[in-house]
RNA sequence: GCACCCGUAGCUCAGCUGGAUAGAGCGCCACCCUCCGAAGGUGGAGGCCACACGUUCGAAUCGUGUCGGGUGCGCCA
């Protein structure tokens, strides 16, 4: 439940009863028509701004078509006060039944309060992290990895029909660079010195992978030409990299539920069916480009190339999907790839993908909009980079010197639940510091420790109150006597409670869980300036010695706000803490 | 040169498909608490929302342009 849909609804039969009473003129459109919590609280529990929406088609004065929506509105036994406002908003005031009833649904809903069906089902293809398989994760995709699986988790709870997926770049010159740099440590698990020249892997973390080739091979591949074990030593070595990857993601509690390989796409006539598919509706061309303006290569040569006209569909050049040598691009496998998936029947694809590959958009949302004939949208999520600080100061990473930072070096310095929740705190096309430090101090300028700690406090409160004989179980907490619950300061928590469905609902339309992030801080926030009213106001606090009945209603608004912080820390993949130590 | 993202308080950032007097944390100032409902609390100062036009009853939000920062720009993925 929602209750702002539900006023809103109450204001939309509203109006078209007045449509029919020829108040207003028939057929308005009201999708424009909103119901939204008021910055101000002074204002009322909840405004419209139908009048004002309304005004220019329906030929009336804002002020007109609000007085007389008011007089409607404040008949429903639901709302106490309509009043018309600044310059046409109606402010509305809802009974205090509505917010107790709120905390009702909440504690029977429990882990599913707040679940929406807006999605009704969409099947929708969450591609992301698809780290090229040559070598451990980084802090990159260690936030891209966060930002996808709590997005996917987040569109689950919104109704969609999600599946998580992970593109495996294993078709590229990449992987023969990895196989090549997999045979030096080969030879150096077999006493020989390894010849790592520039351009292969240095990285320790093929060591051991030469040593399974060993065990496997024992000295069978030495001295034998690359033509001879370049396959089998990139299919052993991607294989590894991939059960790598898999332990990194797993140690972050990523899932994939679909692992898609480019390599299998060769060989079997599908990257040709997509460019055929491509050409057949005319997008497919012989041609050259024109070199980019102001930024000549000084070795630019003309060239013949097989070009896609992503013009076409929006994009600022057509791109080449092969190669002068004849050879795919990486782009055709990606067409093939993402023509898979609408194939699958995915209604919606979202692709996770690092801000160094923006200029890589439009070229692909272009291709979907042409094999889909418009019909899938394909929305691309770019993920800025992570800034990484020690105490304040920066902390400086370079591949060369080795001391680039992986994903599993920052899980094990901050734990998973703290860089799941860290990496959320920042909207996913700005820019985030990640201080090893900070993230792990005790305060309230610490996001995720601000809002675990709020959830120990119900944790701890509810302890309290059944030791004094309150029947904490949601059941019995929703039996509890709710009207109880009448000081302004308890029923602001409640209003806040009621927001959470649509902060969902918000946050899975726009596609940006960190908004999940910000409302269980501010909710948190909410619950402790309770909490340390009840300091100065003992009427305040939550347990009342010898009250039961108050107690109960108490501990029921404050387990309410416990279930909505389970269930906000439940999409960004974090657990609620039970204790703070 | 072109494209995309960004520009909001001294700092780091939110701002809900355009909505009323633009918010939070840090820092700063004042007061309170010295409590085991704990790892502080309350209040305050501080902003031409980069700039200029435009659309609108209404713009931080939409459009155009300018300035500033980031990223990318055929035969890498």
């Amino acid at each position: 439940m929602n209750l702002f849909s539900d006023i809103r609804a109450l204001v939309i039969d509203a109006l078209a009863q007045m449509e029919q009473l020829g108040e207003l003129p028939a057929g308005l459109d009201t999708t424009a028509v909103t119901v939204e919590p008021p910055r101000d609280p002074a204002h009322g529990d909840m405004a419209t701004n139908a009048a004002m929406v309304l005004a220019k088609p329906a030929g009336k004065k804002p002020r007109e078509i609000a007085d007389a929506l008011a007089a409607r509105l404040a008949a429903d036994p639901r709302i106490i006060a309509a009043d018309v406002a600044g310059p046409g908003f109606l402010n509305l005031r809802l009974a205090p039944g509505e917010w107790q009833g709120v905390v009702q649904v909440a504690l029977r809903e429990g882990a599913d309060f707040g679940r929406s069906t807006m999605g009704k089902g969409t099947k929708v293809n969450v591609e992301f992290v698809s780290a090229n398989p040559t070598g451990p994760m980084h802090v990159g995709h260690t936030r891209g990895a966060v930002f996808g699986d709590a997005l996917a988790t987040l569109l689950d709870f919104a109704g969609y029909d999600v599946t998580r997926e992970y593109y495996i770049n294993d078709g590229g010159a990449q992987v023969d660079v990895l196989a090549r740099s997999a045979y030096e440590r080969y030879r150096e698990a077999n006493g020989l010195e390894p010849a790592i020249r520039e351009g292969l892997y240095p990285g320790d973390y093929l060591i051991p992978v030469g040593e399974a080739l060993k065990a496997k091979y024992g000295t069978g591949l030495l001295d034998k030409p690359e033509s001879e074990w370049l396959v089998e030593i990139r299919e052993f070595a991607t294989e590894a990299m991939m059960e790598m990857i898999r332990a990194d993601l797993a140690l972050l509690n990523v899932h994939m539920d679909v692992f898609s390989s480019e390599k299998a796409l060769y060989g079997t006539g599908r990257i040709e069916a997509a460019i055929d598919r491509l050409r057949e509706a005319g997008l497919i061309y012989e041609g050259t480009l024109e070199p980019p303006k102001g930024k000549a290569p000084e070795d630019w040569e003309p060239r013949q190339q097989t070009l896609f006209r992503s013009t076409a569909h929006g994009d600022d050049v057509d791109r080449p999907v092969k190669k002068s040598d004849g050879s795919w691009t990486y782009f055709a496998p990606d067409i093939a790839y993402h023509w898979d998936k609408i194939d699958r029947g995915f209604d919606q694809l979202i692709d996770v993908f690092g801000a160094d590959h923006g200029g890589y958009v439009k070229r692909m949302t272009a291709a979907v909009k042409a094999l889909s004939d418009g019909r899938v949208p394909l929305d691309i999520k770019l993920i800025q980079l992570v800034k990484l600080f020690k105490n304040g100061e920066p902390f400086k990473m370079s591949k060369r010197a080795g001391t680039f930072v992986t994903l599993r070096d920052v899980v094990e310095q901050a734990g998973a639940e703290v860089t799941r929740f860290h990496m959320l705190t920042r909207k996913n096309d700005a820019a985030l510091d990640f201080d090893f430090d900070k993230v792990l101090e005790q305060s309230k300028d610490n996001p995720v420790w601000y809002v675990q700690y709020a959830s120990a406090r119900v944790n701890s409160v509810l302890k309290k109150a059944a030791e004094l004989g309150v029947d904490v179980s949601d059941a019995g907490l929703a039996g509890a006597d709710l009207s109880l619950l009448s000081h302004p300061a308890e029923l602001e928590l409640a209003r806040k409670v009621a927001e959470w469905p649509r902060t969902i609902e918000i946050a899975a339309r726009s596609g940006e869980p960190h908004r999940i992030a910000f409302f269980l801080y501010d909710i948190a926030s909410d619950l402790h300036s309770l909490w340390n009213r009840g300091n100065d106001d003992p009427a305040l606090r939550f347990v009342q010695e010898g009250d039961l009945a108050a107690t109960s209603a108490k501990i029921a608004l404050v387990r309410a706000v416990g279930v909505v912080i389970s269930a906000g820390l439940g999409i960004l993949g974090v657990t609620p803490a039970k204790e703070m130590r």
